[in-house]
DNA sequence: CGGAAGATTGATCAGTTTCAAGCTCCGTGG
DNA sequence: CCACGGAGCTTGAAACTGATCAATCTTCCG
C-alpha cells in the first residue's frame, strides 16, 4: 500500500503543467493516509482544514437523507481532488466521504495550498477546470434526476461505464446498492430495472459484470426515447 | 435601461479587491448587451467564446427533457456570471438561458478574459468561490430532488426566500410555472403543495405574494420531519 | 373589454418506494 | 472441507407520490 507522493501528483490533472520546483513544494506540503474499506473520511459539516488527493482506491461522496437514505454525488478515483469545494467558499465539508476500498489519499492543508495558488497562475486555471467539469457533472446529474427516468439513468451509466472501460461487457466498480443511491433511486428498483433490460435482451448480468447486447437500444433508453 | 459598466463590475463578488487599473482593464473588454423579457441569451451546445455577468435584471438557466419540460438550474440576478463553466472546461454552453424580465448583460469574451486571471490570482480566486459556491448549491438541489418530497422543497425554498427578504412575507421572483421547474416538479402539483399548506394554515397565498405563518412547521416540513 | 397566458382543481394513471419474504454468494469457524 | 450466518441482491404485492389529461377560473395587458 505504499504509494509515491510525486508520482500520484505527476499524474493528477490538478498539477499538470507546473514546474519542478512546484511539484517539490506540493510534495513537502503533501502528506499521504490510509484508509481501510468502509473507513470515514470526510463527514460532512466538519470544519474543513484541507482537501484530499485520491492516490489509490475508490471513495464515495454522498448525502444522507433524515432516515438513512444515500444520495451518491461522486464516486471518485486516483487522481482526482475530494473535498475541495470548501477551500474555496464555506467552512464545513458539504458532505460524506467513505472509502469504498482500501485507499491511500495525499492530504494538503488549506492554508499552505492557497498561498500556492496564489504564486502559480496555472494552478489555479487547473483547478477551475477540475471545479467546471464537476458543475457540468452535477448539471447533467440534476437533469437526469428530474427529467428521466430510472432506465434512463441505468442506460445512461451503463453506456459511460462501457466508454470508459472501452468494452461492451461492462465491470460495475460499485455494489448494486451504492450504484442505485448514485443513479438516485433504491436497490429494488435498480433490480427490476436491471431484470426488465435482461428480459429484453439489451443487457446480460453476470454478478458485477453487465454485458451490453444491444447497444443501440440501450443508447435509445438512455435518451428517453424509447419507454422500455 | 442604461448601466454603468464599472458600478456593476465593482458590485460583484467576482471582482472584488482588484486594483483601479484591473478595473478599468475589465471595463476595456467588457461589452454590454440588452434582452427583453423572453429573450433567448445562450443556448445549450452552443460554442462557447465568452460569458455575461447579469448588470440588471433576471435570467433563467436551465435544461430542457425531450419532451420540452423545463428543469431550472439557476436564477441569476446583478452580479452573478452566466456561461462562465465553458471557460474553463469544455467548448460549448451546458445549458440554456432566457432573460426572465427586461435585461442587461455585460459581456467578457473568453481569452481575454483568461489572460486577466492569469495575472490576477485574487480574480482567479474570486472565480473559485464563486464555483465552489455553485457547486455546493448543486449538490444541496441533487440531495433535495433525491431525499426529499415537493413539500420539503417548498418549505425549504420559501424559508431561503424569507431569509433573502428578511421578511415573513415574501414575493416570488418567479412565475408559478418557473418556481416549479426550479423545484424539480411541474405546476400542477406546486399548486396543489401549495393549496395544502394553505389548508394547514402553514402559509397564506395572494398572488405572487406568500405569507409564511407558521415558521417552525415549515421549518419542520423542509427537514422532511413533518408529512403534512 | 377581450383574449391569451398563467394558475387552480379534479380524476386518473404511471413510476417508484415500501414492506416482506426468499435467495445467492462468500467468508468464517467448527 | 463443509456448514453456518450474514450481507447483498432479487422478487412480489400493495401503497403512495407525483405526473398527465382535461376543464375551469383568474390575471394580465393590449
Amino acid at each position: 500500500m505504499a504509494v509515491d507522493i510525486k508520482t500520484v501528483l505527476a499524474e493528477s490533472q490538478l498539477f499538470q503543467g507546473l514546474t519542478t520546483r512546484d511539484y517539490d513544494k506540493l510534495a513537502s506540503i503533501a502528506v499521504s493516509v490510509e484508509f481501510r474499506k468502509g473507513d470515514t473520511i470526510l463527514t460532512e459539516g466538519d470544519p474543513a482544514l484541507g482537501f484530499y488527493i485520491v492516490a489509490e482506491g475508490l471513495v464515495k461522496v454522498f448525502k444522507v437523507s433524515v432516515d438513512g437514505k444515500e444520495q451518491l454525488l461522486h464516486v471518485f478515483g486516483e487522481g482526482e481532488p475530494v473535498g475541495e469545494v470548501p477551500v474555496f467558499s464555506g467552512t464545513h465539508y458539504p458532505a460524506h466521504v467513505v472509502a469504498l476500498t482500501p485507499a491511500v489519499l495525499v492530504y494538503f492543508a488549506r492554508d499552505e495550498f492557497t498561498h500556492m495558488l496564489n504564486a502559480n497562475p496555472q494552478l489555479a486555471l487547473n483547478m477551475l477546470a477540475t471545479l467546471s467539469q464537476r458543475l457540468r457533472r452535477f448539471a447533467g446529474v440534476i437533469e437526469d434526476l428530474s427529467l428521466k427516468d430510472v432506465s434512463a439513468r441505468l442506460a445512461k451509466y451503463l453506456l459511460s461505464l462501457a466508454k470508459k472501460q472501452q468494452s461492451t461487457s461492462v465491470i460495475l466498480p460499485l455494489s448494486k446498492g451504492d450504484l442505485a443511491s448514485s443513479l438516485g433511486t433504491i436497490s429494488e428498483t435498480l433490480s427490476r430495472t436491471l431484470s426488465r433490460l435482461r428480459a429484453a435482451e439489451v443487457v446480460e448480468v453476470a454478478r458485477n459484470r453487465i454485458d451490453l447486447l444491444d447497444v443501440e437500444t440501450l443508447e435509445s433508453i438512455a435518451a428517453g426515447e424509447r419507454v422500455l
